[in-house]
DNA sequence: GCACTTCGGCAACAGCGTTGCGAAAGTAGG
DNA sequence: CCTACTTTCGCAACGCTGTTGCCGAAGTGC
């Protein structure tokens, strides 16, 4: 019944109680990176247990039988009778009533218990902290939001690790058996894979700090960290549901005090070598431009915000649009989401700005498919925390990302 | 003893022998494309397979024993012995002599026995069908040249494919057992994955064309059609070995007549939704700049060949890093490479400019580990060719793509 | 010649998805 | 109401996977 938060992805709590989500999460038997990369029945059936609660993710409250399962993963009736038997004795699936016959028997429809595991995700902003709780389907059952007082020189980074705590313990207590980990999304560069943050945008006394290690042992619970760019498209991509387990592909673009990314590709979020990617702003689309923050001329950034501060909208859209339609034409993705406060403030202008210049450029290559499509990401401030807390979550239903 | 081509990648060729490369060359059990993805036991069979024989073939003649194997996959050494014994059997695999001892049992070395599979690679370029043969190192043991003319109006695509397939044919019987497939690359625009032609350039009369299925059709094996620059970088990733399993990436620029690059992300090619990512050319670094052939305006290859034509080198490299420095922060990757008739004109400028760019990038950012080094990619004119045989050979060493 | 170390195959095993088959639970028709 | 049919789904047996326990094979070192 517990759900044991394994000792996976960080420090574990213990001996946990039985096998649950934990155990899940771990494989992959995939293309990923590790070294080994060997498969061996655990990891079949990790992955196979991932793919059947990722589609019961999927179908949501209404559900999807058990015959249905078998199509979308092309394993046979059986075997999945025999996966979502497991997920039923463990707590995480259960039977929610029947399908109209078709003839004969009625299909017996399976949903995810999402009361079965919990996870914390934080979004570590300029002036505030904001931790939401979310269950297994990411909906948000607990909020809470705090000021944040380490900007002064002097404070060091010990004192968000204490903020954030606070936050997290006020929303659920981390001995809690279906609590997985606590995710945290805060901007500028980091290194993922480590935990360890890199000159964080308006914290310089942050470089170089372990994040996920020490909030690790503060709280006892299994951390990770990433840019708010990351868990916004992370967030985005769990939303869209994609198939299933599609290889959906998109690009978001913040657009707020800064310029971000977050890249999906395959349905899991890119991060690349360094855990480094995504890094949309400080492309240079106007050799020696305008001088740009980082030191380098003619960024997107630089050119995309100083015509907002003009008030020239449509230029900025026109701007964004040209780094937008380069990426496309890099990686070719299918879709390109628009959100931040920047873009929040004219929205229709963005989204018909970049449009254009998408539509400009599939006119031209004459491809069939037509143009990439703009749209606006749904969700509102509180995306980037709900993204962060898919850091835990994804992996259980086997979206480990790159 | 056979190596069966199968029946997967394409129109099969009757009963094959026993099951052989072919029944490897599936799965991949991954998180890659395609609907179900649920792994079954012949998918693990297959993928663990695939990674013996990818650290076999990385081994090279020096060979790996089956403890080394072991500890790379992750597998238990018995496990290793279990899928050795099945391809020794196959008559992929066979025993090369002994380590000297440790104190004990000396380990027996284990290689690839490369003419147990063979393709064919074609380049069909401008004015010339080049065309190879390579065995399962993708060592090169018979090559073919002839000149092309399909420029002439109202020569179809029906030329090509008679062209190519005299060149194959010349090459190998297609009724070998041991002949995989045949792998072509061609430059402009294509869907990888129907294997139709798009606007191919300096071919109008191509648009549209099922060049893939015709092929196969003309000549009863597996056909894959890919971009010059994909092929190019899928040979260079091969060529690297990358740890045997890695997640090695890297971008392959090509300056020849045109700009393009090849992706690799995470040891395959990155094609995309539509298979037509990597379009570095027409990348806009230079907004409202100068007019580029595609119709829009600063495109890197404008910029770039306009400053070659004008022997202004310098100008070039630098036009090219900043575009691979674009490249560069999006992805996040590990490694430019850099090809082509242009940079092989001026490798020296050409390398030092671009790696100039990056290490400016570098700096500014200040992460760790330093700039992404820029080499020149190895290999001579032949390289596409080999890189296009490279399409048929490393599905069976688990290197997908994506 | 003996003790020791190390490699690698044989045999038994647990666990995976698969197949064959039958019980359960509906509809359709008398 | 009863029968015939359809469809769903679980039990049991099966083949195959990687794993474990064990032992012979083949070296080194004393």
């Amino acid at each position: 019944m517990g759900v044991g938060a394994g000792g996976d992805a960080g420090p574990g709590r213990g001996p946990g109680a039985s096998p649950g989500v934990g155990a899940v999460a771990r494989v992959g038997a995939g293309a990923g990176a590790g070294a080994g990369a060997g498969a061996n029945l655990l990891a079949l059936r990790s992955h196979n247990t991932a793919l059947v609660l990722d589609l019961l993710r999927g179908a949501g409250a209404g559900g999807i039988s058990r015959l249905e399962l078998a199509e979308r993963t092309g394993l046979t009736p059986q075997a999945v009778s025999k996966i979502t038997a497991r997920l039923r004795a463990q707590g995480l699936a259960a039977e929610a009533g029947r399908r109209a016959s078709t003839g004969g028997k009625p299909r017996t429809v399976l949903r995810l218990v999402p009361e079965a595991g919990h996870a914390v995700g934080v979004h570590v902003d300029r002036d505030e902290v904001r931790a939401v709780l979310a269950d297994l389907n990411g909906t948000v059952v607990g909020e809470r939001r705090g000021p944040l007082h380490a900007g002064g020189p002097g404070a060091g980074a010990e004192v968000v690790v204490e903020e954030v705590a606070r936050q997290v313990e006020g929303l659920a207590p981390p001995v809690a058996e279906s609590l997985l980990g606590v995710g945290v999304a805060l901007p500028g560069p980091l290194d993922h894979r480590s935990g360890v943050l890199h000159r964080v945008t308006g914290f310089p006394q942050w470089e170089g700090f372990g994040l996920r290690d020490a909030l690790a042992r503060r709280l006892g619970v299994p951390v990770v960290v990433d840019k708010d760019t990351n868990a916004a498209a992370l967030g985005l991509a769990v939303a869209r549901g994609d198939d299933g387990g599609g290889a959906g592909s998109f690009a978001y673009l913040h657009v707020g005090t800064g310029l971000g990314a977050g890249l999906v590709i395959g349905g899991g979020v890119h991060r690349g070598a360094r855990t480094g990617a995504g890094e949309f702003g400080h492309q240079v689309i106007q050799l020696d431009g305008p001088p740009c923050e980082c030191g380098d001329r003619g960024c997107v950034e630089a050119l995309c915000l100083a015509a907002v501060a003009r008030g020239e909208t449509e230029e900025a859209a026109r701007v964004l649009g040209a780094g937008a339609a380069n990426l496309v034409g890099l990686l070719d993705i299918e879709l390109v989401l628009l959100g931040g406060r920047t873009v929040a403030a004219a929205p229709d202008a963005f989204v018909a700005g970049v449009s254009a210049v998408l539509a400009a450029r599939a006119r031209r290559e004459g491809l069939p498919g037509g143009a990439v499509p703009v749209r606006l990401a749904p969700g509102g401030e509180r995306s980037v925390a709900e993204g962060a807390a898919q850091l835990l979550l994804a992996p259980v239903f086997g979206r480990g990302g790159g």
